[in-house]
DNA sequence: GGTGTCATGTAAACAGTTACATGATTTT
DNA sequence: AAAATCATGTAACTGTTTACATGACACC
């Protein structure tokens, strides 16, 4: 599963040009491909290489030119097959658990201050998110279960930073059970 | 925060070698270093280099030849300093959520797979974690307060997946109650 | 005799990000 | 006058992974 399947998700809801497919790709959250230039224009390449795509070019009067990709038969078939696919499991890249595992060394104060800091990051990618969702919001509703779908995926990254705000209350309770010695 | 932060960490709990600090790294699910050759040795060349560790040989009689690292007075205060610096947000890299993106071109029935295999994904991820805890639990108690951090990190991952195990379930609440039409 | 462990390192390949390049138009 | 938007592309850099290289010993 790779950029090459979200482009194809993309077009195959409307056709456009990769620089509206970049800021769609930039400010979806839960994609999880930056798309930088680097990254979109090799891939319309190489889809439109495979049979994919097909691209035409609109000259506009008070804009450049730009390119207008449209998905095919072919584009459809492996869009298909590409999300029936075997599902891979989540990655989670948490620094900060890396770094909670030699902060004994801090005194309790600090490590206090620690907590605060993730939880202040959390709030803050909660927030981010939440208003990404109402500004921008890319949701296409083309029948009612794909609404579920959207909302559903949201609801996943909601629901995760739900769990950590918990779980870092819940450390946060561990840690004052521990009767305070050398840790002063 | 690098992996860097993770060897001095290591060596701040007991001097070792390249080799030892590898398999731990490897085998630690929440270091998000895969712990490679080129990534340890290169690393250790550096914080030599930086003074935050020192090296000796040791040579053995029915093994190569080691290399053993011990921390300096500068590599703790190093420890110190990262450990406590301002926490990053965690990265979640959830493909399956794209995959969702677009699975509205899927029938009901391919969905319900699609989800069967997530879940499936999802327990196997939890089963591993669980039993790699069990198995070889590098885990370092030198404090009460150090067990609880360890114990807590651990806790993070296992409710990360519990916690994707009940979306998953309210994902196919939410689809059971959409009138199947066009979508059989 | 083949596979696995111990042990250190390098080279090549691949993926990803940032920065560069151009140039008209529109907004501050 | 400067900065942002539209629009497409390339180049350079960074980071990461996989593979290669060596060699003794232990286990099956």
């Amino acid at each position: 599963m790779s950029i090459h399947y979200a482009v194809l998700g993309l077009l195959g809801y409307r056709s456009m040009s990769g620089y509206d497919l970049k800021k769609i790709i930039q400010d979806t959250p839960f994609f999880p491909w930056s798309g930088n230039n680097n990254q979109i224009y090799k891939t319309l390449v190489e889809l439109l290489d495979a049979g994919f795509l097909t691209n035409e070019v609109q000259h506009q009067d008070h804009s450049p030119s730009k390119k207008v990709y449209t998905i095919t038969d072919a584009g459809w078939a492996e869009l298909r097959r590409l999300a029936k696919a075997k599902p891979e499991p989540p990655e989670i890249r948490n620094l900060f658990l890396a770094q909670l595992a030699w902060a004994d060394a801090l005194s309790s104060g600090e490590l206090d201050a620690l907590i605060d800091g993730y939880e202040a990051e959390i709030d803050a990618q909660l927030q981010l998110h939440e208003e990404q969702r109402r500004r921008n919001a890319f949701s296409p509703r083309r029948t009612a279960r794909e609404a579920a779908i959207w909302n559903s995926i949201h609801e996943n990254i909601m629901d995760f930073y739900r769990n950590e705000r918990r779980w870092a209350a819940r450390l946060r309770e561990a840690l004052a059970r521990i009767p305070e010695e050398e840790n002063a």
